[in-house]
DNA sequence: AATGTTTTAGGACAATTGCCCTAGAAATGA
DNA sequence: TCATTTCTAGGGCAATTGTCCTAAAACATT
């Protein structure tokens, strides 16, 4: 196997372990045995687990960003465009209520680990930050158009940990109902504190 | 020192590391050393670190059931109550902005480990959960009384977690004061979505 | 077929993990 | 004062951690 392969496939099994067993409780042997590689070869790929985490925060960054310019390409409204960031919710509502958000449960790890790389993280929050931002500012919502997005990332978030500790698939229709009304009320009504 | 007073400050111990570098990241001899005490006498006390977990969520239902007791023993309106459960996360801002929330946290790192005690960790929540569904239920808002708690406690989750990953003190001011603005609004107006 | 590079497996490393044992110090009570 | 219980220190257990080395297999190029 070409070693850009075998990479790829490391990265891709870490970034599954990450997410679902966690940064610190993930070993290079749990990552080294889903791909079926000797721990040896392991470190001709990558030397240290914080390269790893450079790999997979990478990933992450990369399959986001095409997701989101996926969704900026198609001619949907903006606040189609928003919908669709609160569907993620209901998508993939199975393992957030397992595992939670990938991108938030990462950065609180990070945060308490006081890791180097919780500033690379947070970049996934800055990347839909950026992308809601730019939404609710093809709204007409430009002067607080941030603030917008911030409320809209936090109440994802909001939903996902709740969601996890409760394991309640209703809870998060009904806040998906809400935040739609929210966000109906939003750009018929008036302006936000900022 | 008494056996009952060794325990205590093990248990403060790990309640405070617990939540400032996570459950696992936290190693008996982390504890020990925190306590100073031998790692010998410490087994003494906790046979094993799901024992001393088990007890930290102990140490926390009684503080958090003696705070929420005193906020309700209190003669403030209903709706005063709820604002200082808003207002934890002015006080505690600094702390959350480094570490996140206590209970979301730790629910989150107990259910990536699929750990036994996460069920444990989860009725934190239900406490808090409870707390709000009264005063709503005060409020007059009894039938969707505990749509409303469970709306409080996601914006508060969601939050804490943008708290620590962007560190922005002027965030978490503008979305508690949102959060008093939508209490307002609430109070004064219909129904919510069941 | 010979050569040189890329990729691999397997093992070893010091350190740390959670857990356990035992001998003695300290407190307690008769 | 002596006997008994309560508490403590220190060390050691096997397993696992992240990291590293080396020798050989696989591959590519001539």
């Amino acid at each position: 196997m070409t070693a850009e392969g075998t990479r790829r496939q490391i990265v891709q099994a870490a970034d599954q372990l990450f997410y679902e067993r966690g940064f610190e409780a993930t070993s290079f042997a749990h990552i080294a045995g889903a791909v079926g590689l000797s721990r040896g070869n392991f470190y001709y790929h990558f030397k240290t687990k914080d390269e790893i985490l450079d790999a997979v925060i990478a990933l992450r960054m990369a399959n986001t960003r095409a997701m989101l310019d996926a969704w900026e390409a198609e001619d949907d409204a903006p606040v189609d465009r928003i919908r669709s960031f609160f569907n993620i919710l209901i998508v993939n509502r199975t393992k957030i209520m397992a595992y939670g958000c990938p991108v938030g449960t990462l950065c609180n790890e990070l945060a308490k680990l006081d890791h180097v790389a919780k500033a690379d993280a947070a970049e996934l929050f800055t990347l839909f930050r950026d992308w809601l931002r730019r939404q609710f500012a093809a709204l007409g919502r430009g002067a607080d158009a941030d603030a917008l997005s911030m409320h809209v990332l936090m109440r994802s978030q909001g939903v996902a940990s709740l969601a996890t500790a409760f394991r309640d698939e209703g809870f998060i229709r009904r806040e998906v109902e809400d935040m739609s009304a929210w966000l109906d009320a939003e750009i018929a009504g008036g302006t936000r504190a900022a």
